[in-house]
RNA sequence: GGGCAGAUGGCCGAGCGGUUAAAGGCGACAGACUGUAAAUCUGUUCUCUCACGAGUACGUAGGUUCGAACCCUACUCUGCCCA
């Protein structure tokens, strides 16, 4: 099996340009896939274009990770239907290098093999170019015809938001990054989501042009949902890979809790297990659907993947003892169970006010699980709050120090899946 | 530079002088059902408040009116058309 047929069984490939796998096959090819700092870590969203670095690699290619130093200081219109807000040049950096940490846990940087991966800022080319130089070299061998013609722009001009100038010249500079990466670092591969395509045949063109080069490139398809919802959103926000913003215990459960269509997809994506392997998960899974192998398997590998080992194993420890009896009383929960749940929000509260006895409503705005009493008292009331699993039904309850868990916690229940533990100090 | 249209709650979008905290939809949260799913059904969804209630809010600033999201003026921004 070669790159693209790997990467076609598993869904990962949307548009390919003709003669991709050829020069694949031909000699160990350089590829590269950009990423924004619009943010100081990745989310799961980036987990597809580092993860098609990792298939490059592994098939004998050197991977190239481009942060847009530059490109993060125009805004990529791509996707968007609305100007963009340029970020600071401190929030940029800081995530540039933000980001830079983050890729070299996920792909082999260590230098000496021949495909050793290698991390690059645009920035650092794009910094001397001056205005009309880049006028002269670049903006010279394209239309504003052909810009005009993506996908991107077009949808904005048509728009009733219009397009600034300097988002519409976004796809030059992102052209000028694959012609520089080609003209220096022998990059003959650009890589992305399918919105990308556009700014990547803009690179592609301006090597033909102006090179007189070929360059090669392919696209992922965006993940969706099967029910359209945004793919790497829950409750909380969105699923980053930063263990400060997503813990290990919630970016498990994001993947636990994928829909039976989308898991069956992801778990060709998003794993590295073998198409034997995944084709039996499947087939097992859709002869008992409740046992949710499919959803298990794909939480620990992606888990495992993101943040190792060590967090894999506590996160489903938590997780088990947070929802495989769920008939268990939390009384049977011993205090290594109840501190060892990494990732569950944890609150101190003074055990004075306990011990006076405090009503269910001040007790959950105090200790911030919600922001306001008055969210406090509407959950209450739907019936969405539990205390050590037993569901508070009165609004005028009072939590006294009787319920403390071991002299010392309480288990508290937002929904059915939202826990937090609060210590009596 | 000139003309026209528009700016409403997280988003879309009704409202066009009082009964409007603002229809409807989407999204989000919670409940029932279930497999910690999907689909479906129900409730909630400006802020504070146990509650009565109070405070903010319809681009910004003024004005007319007993009363304005709705009328007037200026400004800002966006789109379209003309030069």
């Amino acid at each position: 099996m070669n790159l693209i047929e790997e990467l076609s069984w598993r869904g990962m490939i949307q548009d390919i340009m003709p003669g991709t796998a050829e020069q694949l096959a031909k000699e160990p090819t350089a590829g590269y896939v950009g990423f924004d700092p619009t943010a100081d870590s990745l989310h799961i969203g980036h987990l597809v274009p580092v993860l098609l670095l990792r298939h490059l690699q592994n098939y004998g290619h050197k991977p190239i990770a481009l942060v847009g130093g530059a490109t993060g200081m125009i805004g990529d219109p791509s996707g968007k239907s609305e100007e963009r807000n340029l970020l600071d040049e401190a929030t940029l950096s800081h995530n540039v290098e933000a980001l830079k940490n983050q890729l070299s846990q996920y792909i082999n940087f260590t230098p000496g093999k021949p495909n050793s991966a290698e991390m690059v800022n645009n920035y650092d080319w794009m910094k001397e170019f001056s205005f009309i130089g880049f006028l002269r070299d670049i903006g010279k061998h394209i239309t504003v015809n052909y810009m005009m013609s993506k996908d991107s722009v077009k949808k904005r001009i048509e728009g009733d938001t219009g397009i600034s100038y300097t988002e519409f010249a976004y796809q030059l500079l992102q052209g000028y990054d694959f012609l520089w990466l080609y003209q220096n670092k022998q990059c003959k591969l650009q890589m992305g989501g399918s919105d990308q395509w556009g700014n990547i045949v803009t690179g592609t063109e301006l090597i033909r042009r102006k090179a007189g080069g070929e360059a090669f490139a392919f696209t992922c398809p965006l993940i969706t949902k099967a029910d359209g919802g945004k793919f790497g959103k829950t409750e909380s926000g969105t699923v980053w890979l930063s263990a400060n913003r997503t813990s290990p215990y919630q970016f498990y459960q994001f993947w636990l809790n994928a829909g039976d269509a989308d898991a069956e997809k992801w778990i060709k994506i998003f794993t590295f297990l073998s198409k034997e392997e995944i084709e039996g998960l499947i087939e097992m899974h859709q002869k008992d659907p409740s046992k949710r192998l499919i959803q298990k398997r794909l939480a620990e590998e992606v888990t495992k993947f993101v943040h190792g080992d060590e967090e894999l194993k506590a996160a489903i420890e938590t997780t088990e003892k947070l929802f495989a009896n769920q008939n268990a009383s939390a009384e049977s929960l011993s205090i290594e169970d109840l501190e060892g749940m990494e990732g569950v929000v944890k609150f101190d509260f003074s055990a004075d006010k306990l011990k006076e006895g405090i009503d269910i409503v001040s007790f959950l705005a105090e200790t911030t699980i919600f922001p306001s009493k008055g969210e406090a008292r509407k959950t209450v009331q739907g019936g969405g709050v539990s205390i050590n699993r037993k569901k508070i039904d009165a609004i005028d309850f009072t939590v006294n120090d009787t319920l403390l868990l071991h002299q010392k916690y309480l288990l508290v229940q937002k929904g059915k899946k939202n826990y937090y533990l609060v210590r009596a100090v």
